[in-house]
DNA sequence: CGGACAAGCTGA
DNA sequence: CAGCTTGTCCGG
C-alpha cells in the first residue's frame, strides 16, 4: 500500500545494503524471543574514527535493522568470516555494555540446560539502564573470615547444612575474605539486608541488578536468582544462601534455576561454591563434591524444641485441641498454620481416626459425587471403607481459616490476626497471635511459637518433593522461634507422628529426613537421580510425537502423560535435553518445564 | 516477532 | 476473479 503512494518510499536506511563489507562483521542475536539464532552485521567505518568501534565486544548491546525494522541485541562474536551468499547491513548504534563474553556463553548453557530461548537469559544478563562505560576496579577485600567458616571454601562443591537461624552472614563474609564473591539469595529483602551487613563489615558490595555497573566493574555481588548472571569480570568464591528455596527457580517459561546456574557457573570460573541451607535439597546433596554438617548434638541444639500433638488419640474434635491452649494464650508473636492451598479433601475413620491414605502410593484420598474415594496422585478409586478397622464412617477434615479464626480467638481469648496473600499486616505485632497459610512463615521476622494445626496435609501432598517441602516448612518455623535454650518452641499437630519428616524435626536431624528420600528418589530414578521435564500446550501432542519418533525404541527417554501435559523421564540432563532441544518445535504453542518441582 | 507472499475462501 | 483472510516462511 505505501509503495503505491508517491513521497512514500521506504527510509533509506532500511534498504541500505553493504555489497562487500570494509569494517568488522560481528554476529548479533536479535532481542526477539522467537529468533533463536544470530545475523551478521558490519561495524560501520566511521566508528573507527571516534572510537565506538573499540567497545564492539562480545556481550555488546547494539541497535540495528533486522528485517525492516529497527531492533536491539546482543554481539554474540565477533570478527566472522564473510558469508558472500547473505547481505550484510551495518549496525545502526552503540547501546550499551553488556554481560561479558563468558556470561553469554553462560547464558547459552542455560538455553540448552532448560530448552529455553536465548534472548531470555540474556535479558536476565544484562544491565536495567544503559551502562556507557565500566572501569575495573582492584576487589577492595580487607575482610577475614571466621574461624568456623575459613575451611568452609575449599575446592569444588560443598554443600553446607546450617543451623535454621543462620543469616548467612558468617558465610558471606567467608565468601567476601575469598575475594571477588557472587552470593545469592532467595528474596530481594534478604539481599537488601545482606548488602547492609557487607557494607558495615567493610566490603564493597554491589546489589544485583541494581548496581549491574558496580558489579561488572569488580564487586562483590549480592542478589536474587538473575544475579547468577551478573557481569563479574572474574569470580573468587560463590556462595548460594538457602538454596533449597523454591525462589530460586523461575516461574515463568523457561523455569530456569539460579542455584543450578550459580553451579555451573562457579565450575566455568574454577571458583569455590558453596550451598548453603538448614534443609540441604537433594540436589544440593548430590551436586556437592563434599558436604559439611554439624554434629547431631549441635544440630539438635541449634534446632527448636519440636512438641507433636497425635490427632489420632485427641478428646476433642476438629484442629484446636488442648495441647495447645496454653500456648496460644502466652506471650510473644504466636504463628498458626494451616495451608489452604490445593484444594484437596481430606479424609478420616469415625471410628478409629486414621487417615484415609492410599494403599499404593500413601496419598490422601478425596472423596468422589458418587461416594467413593480416591487418590489424587495415581487415580485409584476404593470403597469408602478404612483401611485400619473398615469402618464405613468418614469425617471431613478441612475447616476454613476464618471459621477456624473465630473459635480460635474464643479459646485464646485474645484477638486473632488473619494473614493471606491480599490481608497481610503491615508489621506482626510484638504480641500478636496470627492464623494463616505458610505465607506468615515467609512475612514474619520472629515469633515466639509456630504451631502447625493440621500437618498431614503438608505430609501428604500429592508430590514426589512433598516431604522435603514438609520439613522446609519446619525449618522456616524453626528459624522463626530460634533454637530451645532461647525458648523456642513448634507444635506440630498429626495423626502421622512417627513420619520421618515430623521425627527429623523432633531429633534437629535434617540428615534423617534426607536419607529417607534419598533412598526413595534412588529406587524410583526421581529428580536428581534421574532428569523430568514437563510438556504441555496447545501443540504437546505434535512435539511428544516427534519426540517419540526421534528418541527411537533404545528407550533413552520416556514419555507418561497426565491428563493434557506430557512427563518426559530420562536418567540424567544430556539425554533428556538431547530429545528437548533437537526435536522440532511445532507451529503451536508449547511449554517445557525442566526440572518440574510440583509433579 | 512481524512483513511478504502464497494459497484458500467468498460473494456476485 | 477481485478482494479479502489465513497460513507459512524467513530475516543478515
Amino acid at each position: 500500500m505505501n509503495e503505491a503512494l508517491p513521497g512514500f518510499e521506504r527510509p533509506a536506511a532500511v534498504q541500505r545494503v553493504v555489497a562487500r563489507p570494509e569494517g568488522r562483521l560481528v554476529s548479533v542475536q536479535p532481542d526477539i524471543t522467537s529468533i533463536t539464532r544470530s545475523f551478521t552485521y558490519e561495524v560501520p567505518v566511521a566508528w573507527e574514527e571516534d572510537g565506538r568501534a573499540d567497545k564492539v565486544d562480545v556481550g555488546s548491546m547494539v541497535r540495528m535493522d533486522f528485517s525492516g525494522r529497527r531492533t536491539a541485541g546482543w554481539v554474540t562474536a565477533v570478527d566472522v568470516e564473510h558469508d558472500p551468499s547473505v547481505d550484510v547491513r551495518p549496525l545502526s548504534k552503540w547501546s550499551s555494555v553488556g554481560p561479558p563474553a563468558d556470561v553469554v556463553e553462560l547464558a547459552e548453557w542455560a538455553a540448552w540446560r532448560w530448552a529455553g530461548r536465548l534472548p531470555h537469559f540474556l535479558r536476565a544478563a544484562s544491565p536495567p539502564k544503559m551502562v556507557p562505560m565500566v572501569r575495573h576496579r582492584p576487589p577492595a577485600s580487607t575482610v577475614e573470615a571466621d574461624d568456623a567458616y575459613r575451611s568452609t571454601f575449599g575446592e569444588g562443591v560443598t554443600a553446607v547444612r546450617t543451623n535454621p537461624a543462620d543469616t548467612g552472614l558468617g558465610l558471606a563474609l567467608a565468601a567476601a575474605a575469598k575475594g571477588r564473591a557472587l552470593i545469592l539469595v532467595p528474596t530481594i529483602a534478604w539481599r537488601r539486608r545482606l548488602a547492609r551487613q557487607l557494607r558495615d563489615a567493610g566490603v564493597g558490595v554491589a546489589e544485583y541488578d541494581d548496581q549491574w555497573e558496580r558489579s561488572a566493574s569488580g564487586a562483590v555481588t549480592v542478589g536474587t536468582r538473575t544475579a547468577a548472571f551478573s557481569p563479574m569480570p572474574q569470580i573468587d568464591a560463590v556462595l548460594v544462601l538457602d538454596e533449597h528455596d523454591a525462589a530460586y527457580k523461575s516461574e515463568r517459561t523457561p523455569s530456569w534455576n539460579g542455584r543450578d546456574v550459580a553451579i555451573e557457573r562457579a565450575r566455568r570460573s574454577g571458583a569455590p561454591c558453596v550451598l548453603a541451607s538448614p534443609s540441604p535439597s537433594l540436589e544440593a546433596l548430590r551436586a556437592g563434591d563434599r558436604s559439611l554438617v554439624p554434629s547431631k548434638a549441635a544440630s539438635r541444639a541449634a534446632w527448636p524444641a519440636v512438641k507433636v500433638i497425635d490427632m489420632r488419640i485427641q478428646d476433642t474434635p476438629g484442629l484446636l485441641t488442648e495441647s495447645i491452649v496454653d500456648v496460644i494464650r502466652s506471650d510473644g508473636p504466636i504463628a498458626c498454620i494451616l495451608n489452604r492451598k490445593g484444594r484437596a479433601r481430606m479424609l478420616a475413620c469415625a471410628t478409629c481416626n486414621a487417615l484415609a491414605v492410599c494403599e499404593s502410593c500413601s496419598g490422601s484420598l478425596a472423596e468422589t459425587d458418587d461416594g467413593a474415594l480416591v487418590c489424587h496422585r495415581d487415580g485409584t478409586t476404593r470403597p469408602k471403607v478404612c483401611g485400619e478397622c473398615s469402618g464405613t464412617h468418614m469425617k471431613h477434615l478441612r475447616p476454613g481459616i476464618s471459621r477456624l479464626a473465630e473459635d480460635l480467638a474464643v479459646l485464646a481469648k485474645r484477638e486473632v490476626i488473619e494473614v493471606s496473600a491480599d490481608s497481610a499486616p503491615d508489621n506482626f505485632r510484638a504480641n500478636g497471635l496470627y492464623i494463616g497459610t505458610e505465607a506468615i512463615l515467609h512475612r514474619m521476622e520472629r515469633a515466639r511459637a509456630v504451631v502447625f494445626l493440621d500437618f498431614d496435609q503438608e505430609l501428604a501432598v500429592p508430590r514426589y518433593r512433598a516431604a522435603e517441602e514438609a520439613f522446609q516448612l519446619l525449618a522456616l518455623a524453626a528459624r522463626l522461634v530460634g533454637p530451645r535454650f532461647h525458648g523456642g518452641r513448634i507444635f506440630i499437630q498429626t495423626r502421622r507422628p512417627d513420619d520421618v519428616v515430623v521425627q527429623g524435626a523432633v531429633q534437629g536431624d535434617p540428615g534423617s529426613v534426607a536419607k529417607a528420600q534419598r533412598d526413595v528418589r534412588q529406587v524410583f530414578q526421581q529428580p536428581p537421580y534421574g532428569a523430568w521435564a514437563l510438556v504441555s500446550g496447545a501443540g504437546a501432542p505434535e512435539f511428544i510425537e516427534s519426540a517419540q519418533s526421534r528418541a527411537g525404541a533404545d528407550g533413552a527417554v520416556q514419555f507418561l502423560r497426565q491428563d493434557d501435559r506430557w512427563r518426559f523421564s530420562a536418567a540424567n540432563h544430556d539425554d533428556l535435553l538431547e530429545v528437548l532441544n533437537n526435536t522440532e518445535r511445532p507451529a503451536d504453542r508449547i511449554r517445557i518445564e525442566v526440572d518440574p518441582l510440583t509433579v
